[in-house]
DNA sequence: ATCGTATATCGTCGAACGACGATATAATCT
DNA sequence: AGATTATATCGTCGTTCGACGATATACGAT
């Protein structure tokens, strides 16, 4: 039968990572799993200085909207806002992508131990024995 | 829906990021934005050579939950699935990933032209001079 | 032909997302 | 004090996500 779940393995990998830090690094990609959001950062990136309300008028979203990306982008530590009434300003906290640029620069700087004539893929017909024929 | 991006290479010179580039990005982002899938790729990375039902057993999920995972990486262009019948085995398409990778590695390899002194934020008060109140 | 394995797909359900307008807050200017 | 400006928050609504079990499909082995 197809026991669903029978057990997480926790094993430690080898060269990976730990599987806690997988929703640190989906977290990441989730906050900027959205256009809006990469438009924000871009646009960060571009003036470096903190802006205000310009984001919204640059993302052409309703203000309120664009303050909900702004929040998610800021709780998931991506952005900071300064608060400076009646305005805040917000920069880019690079760092926080740190994570998820490791892994990205880790899957393409070089695929593991990779074998220069494309992908192998042989694994031999029948490889189920946990339980035989009986 | 969404079409997974074909896009020659588009990396993002400077600060002159094409909006509509913004989605595929984002498409990017969301497809990893979720720990299972992270894992999933993760687990590409460390074995190279494709997984058929181990994935199903590693992530710890329902059988047909990873499925569902597996087609999001897919469709995203992260992985290949080579259908070798009964099972199918999973690659890491790294190149796919070169969109994102090459906006996290631009927003921290050197923050743009930034200021050596750090995040300047001094915008005057008084710059809404668009339309007056009639 | 039948069984067993591997995978995809369907249907469902609750939770989360994304967008909006309306409103609240807070500071600055007149 | 009152108007203006910038931003956050609330309530709502429709859509999408994420999980699951059940089922369909396709092949290899018996």
């Amino acid at each position: 039968m197809m026991e669903t779940q029978s057990k997480p393995l926790k094993e430690p990998d080898d060269a990976t990572m730990a599987p806690e830090s997988f929703a640190a690094i989906a977290a990441l990609a989730k906050a900027l799993g959205h256009p809006a959001r990469i438009g924000i950062v871009s646009m960060l990136h571009g003036r470096q200085t903190c802006i205000g309300c310009d984001i919204v008028e640059e993302i052409g979203l309703a203000q309120s909207t664009t303050s909900e990306h702004l929040r998610i982008l800021k709780v998931a530590g991506i952005i900071t806002g300064e608060i400076e009434r009646p305005r805040v300003c917000y920069s880019l906290n690079p760092d926080s992508l740190l994570p998820l640029a490791g892994l990205l620069n880790s899957l393409l700087d070089k695929d593991s131990q990779d074998e220069p004539g494309g992908v192998i893929c042989h694994p031999p017909p029948g490889r189920k024995t946990t339980k035989s024929s009986n």
